[in-house]
DNA sequence: CCAATCTCAGAACTACTGAGATAG
DNA sequence: CCTATCTCAGTAATTCTGAGATTG
């Protein structure tokens, strides 16, 4: 199960260094929740005309093809309870709409409306602006990096 | 897929293409907040011996060098008073400990105690396990890259 | 007296738990 | 009959709002 064949890139400091106690070097993964709150903060609904979550739903879909709920749910890593109240508000605001999939009735697969791909278009602008707040000390080149890491990571 | 020994990450897709109605490129941001989800949702306190909040503080403290919780609220991106009572949690823990600074009675400067030190060192441990699953598609010299980017956007 | 820092209690919001409805 | 998917209501946990206490 731990097959430590890598070195744990610890915070080993070379031998010259003080190693002052108490000093600690954070991993990939705290400094990516700080970096997600900075984004939460900053994108707020006033500045998308929506909220960051039904951004992030809206950005999932796609007109042509519906996504089945179960799917969002797992790639939003949201329960599937909540996913409906998600998708209750962004389907009265005319952004999205629940079909029956002819295929297994239980389901319903979500397409994204015009309407939907209208504002999110506009909501994207005003995500641009955020994306300077939070990756403002980025070059354009360190941004594209990043977003393909972060797209590599989840698995495309 | 295949892993590639040096990780040249491709920046991007092709600038201008004929873009298909409701096909849709997720942004950084969109992703950054997708995987800040999987991290919350597998960083379970079972597994740490702590909140995952607990241990981004703990992170963010020394044992030497006092923080004062105004620059902690500023850096986690939370409000003052919540700060309050995630300290109160990780204080009656036994993990920092809050004293006043000498040269303004007003702060308290939040130190981590060596019990602090132990549980935190158990609990990145734990990281790791977390880090395999979230950024598992990525090779070491990739989760270096981000770590490096992460820590820059966020003003090292 | 006013501003800054921290603390707390109650309101508001969000997320989770468990039961119900419909379809395979 | 049993499972899968979606929905909802009630409960628990989290965050925000506003006031209070202490110090500069």
């Amino acid at each position: 199960m731990a097959p430590t064949t890598s070195p744990p890139v610890e915070a080993g400091t070379a031998a010259d260094e003080p190693a002052p106690v108490g000093t600690h070097v954070p991993g990939a993964l705290v400094l990516l929740t700080r970096l997600g709150r900075q984004v939460y903060r900053d994108a707020t609904e006033d500045l998308l005309g929506m909220g960051l979550k039904q951004f992030v739903v809206l950005n999932q879909l796609r007109e042509d093809v519906g996504t089945p709920q179960q799917r969002l749910a797992e790639h939003l890593c949201l329960g599937a309870n909540i996913l409906v109240l998600l998708l209750n508000g962004v389907e009265s605001a005319g952004w999205a709409e629940r079909r029956r999939d002819p295929a297994d009735r239980r389901r319903h697969l979500v397409h994204r409306t015009p309407a939907g791909t209208a504002a999110l278009a506009r909501a994207e602008q005003a995500m641009d602006s955020v994306e300077d707040l939070v990756l403002g000390h980025l070059s354009p080149d360190e941004r594209a990096t990043l977003r393909a890491l972060l797209a590599r990571a989840l698995g495309d």
